[in-house]
DNA sequence: CATCCTCTCTAACACCGTTAGAGACTCTTT
DNA sequence: AAAGAGTCTCTAACGGTGTTAGAGAGGATG
C-alpha cells in the first residue's frame, strides 16, 4: 500500500491511541509505516501540521455527531447533545483534548463553532447569545476533557489521611457525589453542561 | 547570590514570560543563572517537577487573590470574583494556562478548589452543588484562558472573504459583539462566567 | 589532618525535528 | 529507443533536547 497523507494521519492516530501523544515522534511513526523519518516530509510539511491534521480528524468526529442530532424545540438541548458529542470525540482518542487544544490551525474547530452557532440562531436564539453559549460550551468541554484525560500523577499517591486534612471539603464532596446511586464521570460532565446552558437540574 | 530552588523557579518564570514556554530548556535556563544545565538537577528532580513548581507559583497568585475577596451575600458572586482572579493569575504569565493545565502534581490547584468549595459551603450552598460550580468554573476558566493565550496561527491569515463565506454566523457574531459599545475580551469571559454561575443578566 | 557533605562541573547518551542532497522508479516527450 | 521530468524514498548530518555518570572543588566536621 502506497504511503500517502491519509495513511500517515491514520497511523499517527493509532500510535497516539496506543502510546500517548508524547510517544509520537516522526521516527517512531515512520517505523510503523516501514519508512524512514525524512520520507514523511514529502507528505507533510511539519510535525505541527501533522498534529493539526490529528485535531481535524477528531473534530470531524464531533461535527459528524453534531449533524446527526435532530433539532428539538429548545435549541439549547441540541447544544447540550452537540457538546456531549464533542467530548466523546475527544475521549475517543488518547490525549484527544490535548491534541485539539494544542492545534492552532484546525479549520474544523471553527466549522464546529459555525455549525453550533448557526443551529442555535436557527432555533431562535439571538446571535450574541448563541455565540456566548457556544464559546462557553466549547471551552468548558475542552477544559473538562483535558482534566479527564490527564494521567494520574506519577508522584506516589499522597496519603489519604493527609489529603483529608488538607482538602476536607474536596474529599467530602467527592465521597458525597459518588456515594450511592451509580453516578459517574459522564453524569458529572453533563450536570456541568446543563448548568452552564441554563438547563439546570 | 547562591543558586537555590526558589531562584531557579523565579528565573524560569521570567524566561517563560519573555520567550514563551517552548523556549524554556534546562540549558537556556541554566545559562541565565550562569551555571551548566546538569547543575539544575541538584535542586530540582525533573523538568516536569520544575513545571509543576511554575504552576504552583501561578496558582499561589490565584489563591492569594481569592483570599482577598470579601464574601458577599451571594456566595456565587464570590466565586465569580475568585474565577476572575484565577484567570488574571494565568494571564499574568505567558502561556500561564498551558503551564497550569499541563501540571499534574500541583497541590496548589487542589488548594484553590478547597478554598472555593469551602467558601461556597460556608455561604450556604449544598456540598454537591458547591463542587459542581467550582469544577465547572475552574475548567471553564482554564479552557478559556488556554484559548485566549494561544498564539495566532502561523499559516497566512486566511482571506477574510473566504472566512465570511465558510463561517458566516461566527464572523457575524464577532462583528456583532464588538460592534459599538467598547466591550472587550474581559467582558466576554465575565459574561460566560456569569452565565455558568446562574448570575446571568 | 582526614573525612564527609554540598554543590558544580565535564562528558556523554539517546533521542528529537529538520534539511541537504543523492538515487531509484515511472511516466511523458522527443 | 533515448532523454528528460516528476515523484517518492533514501542516507547522512545538524543543532537541539532531557538526563545520567562521575570527577572535583570547597567548606564544615570529626
Amino acid at each position: 500500500m502506497p504511503l500517502d497523507r491519509h495513511r500517515i494521519v491514520d497511523e499517527a492516530l493509532r500510535l497516539v491511541d496506543e502510546s500517548g501523544l508524547d510517544a509520537l515522534s516522526l521516527r517512531s511513526l515512520a517505523g510503523r509505516l516501514d519508512v524512514r523519518a525524512p520520507t514523511l516530509y514529502w507528505h507533510v510539511q511539519n510535525k505541527s501540521e501533522l498534529l493539526d491534521a490529528l485535531a481535524d480528524e477528531i473534530m470531524d468526529g464531533a461535527i459528524d455527531s453534531a449533524r446527526r442530532i435532530s433539532v428539538p424545540g429548545d435549541a439549547r438541548a441540541w447544544l447540550l447533545e452537540a457538546l456531549g458529542g464533542l467530548r466523546s470525540a475527544m475521549l475517543g482518542h488518547r490525549d484527544g483534548a490535548r491534541i485539539v487544544s494544542g492545534s492552532r490551525n484546525s479549520m474544523r474547530r471553527a466549522d464546529f463553532s459555525e455549525l453550533a452557532m448557526a443551529t442555535l440562531v436557527a432555533g431562535g436564539l439571538a446571535l450574541r447569545r448563541a455565540r456566548l453559549l457556544v464559546l462557553v460550551g466549547e471551552r468548558y468541554t475542552v477544559g473538562w476533557v483535558l482534566e479527564e484525560q490527564a494521567p494520574a500523577p506519577e508522584s506516589p499517591a499522597p496519603d489519604l489521611d493527609v489529603l483529608r486534612a488538607r482538602l476536607p471539603t474536596v474529599t467530602a464532596a467527592i465521597a458525597d457525589y459518588f456515594d450511592g446511586t451509580g453516578r459517574g464521570a459522564d453524569d458529572l460532565y453533563r450536570d456541568g453542561a446543563r448548568l452552564l446552558l441554563g438547563l439546570a437540574n
